[in-house]
DNA sequence: ACCCAGGGTAACT
DNA sequence: AGTTACCATGGG
């Protein structure tokens, strides 16, 4: 775990030596499906505030990416509200400033075909998302490509959100409380509906809580959420990895699969025992655009 | 028109 | 325990 060093502004955070990052390679790789390209950063909701993220080289000038960098550092601007130390930590937290990857990468990488994936997108971070966000999301994610699930996850939060400035926040279970799955159906979520029904209703009577998902061993963990209907193996290995630090947990795509098959034809390597789901995601990205 | 998508379920061997 | 059709929809 890295110190998470922050300067606190009346807008805006600015975290210093933040190591390698690159935005877009974080921000479009298939974990989060409501970030948008902005002027020289993204935008998107942390902690159910709406932020504006850049990065910054040793000058202080913004650029897209700071991979192989000293004293890079990158800023979060917030709309319409001032950050608070506490809300510092915890966006310091989604955005795995708190992760030491110099450490896990170098770790990787002594495998040799690891060091190719990471060399390909050394500025990949595994956000840490809200948890109700994430399996929501995920659920939509099945059996579908990511711009159709950016499409349906906008669709439910322009419906549903809050609204802030001209965005619209994904909604929480209680703003989607009384989506029948009718309703969904007609939002065009096809078969998913019966799912999303089934999943707000679970996390509302408490069947299914955040707390629980968090205090509970990964393989627990994992069978606790497929309690709910539309939920495999798949979406919570993507739930626990994408939003309950669950580093070991490694979501099985059809990407992934292909790749592993191509790639590590003896199966996983020891390197990456204990973080999968990091080393899960430098195989995903290099398998996604170049096999 | 065609294939496929960050899958899951149910109904089969 | 390991296959396989089917599910809705629309991006490419």
């Amino acid at each position: 775990m890295n110190n998470i060093q922050f300067v606190l502004n009346t807008d805006k955070i600015i975290y210093k030596n933040i190591g390698d990052y690159d935005l877009e390679q974080t921000f479009e790789c298939g974990q989060a499906f409501r970030f948008d390209r902005y002027a020289d950063g993204y935008t998107g909701f942390v902690e159910k505030q709406l932020c504006y993220i850049t990065l910054q080289d040793e000058k202080g000038q913004n650029v897209p990416s700071v991979c192989g960098m000293e004293n890079a550092s990158m800023t979060v601007k917030l709309y319409g509200t001032q950050p608070t130390e506490e809300f510092a930590l915890a966006a310091g937290r989604f955005l795995a400033l708190d992760t030491d990857y110099a450490a896990l990468k170098k770790q990787f990488a002594q495998n040799e075909v690891m060091a190719r994936a990471i060399e390909f997108a050394p500025g990949i971070r595994v956000l840490n998302q809200d948890f109700f966000e994430t399996l929501i999301t995920f659920i939509i994610s099945q059996n579908n490509n990511i711009p159709r699930i950016k499409q349906l996850c906008d669709r439910i939060s322009e419906g549903y959100g809050t609204k802030v400035g001209d965005r619209y926040a994904f909604p929480t279970a209680q703003q989607m409380k009384d989506i029948t799955e009718q309703d969904y159906r007609d939002m065009k979520f096809g078969f998913r509906a019966k799912y999303l029904a089934d999943a707000v209703a679970k996390v509302l009577e408490g069947t299914i809580s955040e707390r629980t998902v968090k205090s509970l061993p990964y393989e627990e963990a994992q069978k606790y959420l497929m309690q709910i209907k539309g939920v495999g193996p798949k979406v919570a290995d993507c739930v626990l990895l994408f939003s309950c630090r669950q580093y070991r947990s490694f979501p099985k795509d059809v990407w992934i699969k292909k790749a592993m098959a191509q790639l590590f034809p003896d199966g996983i390597p020891q390197e990456i025992e204990g973080y999968e789901g990091i080393a899960q995601q430098y195989i995903f990205h290099y398998a996604r655009h170049t096999l």
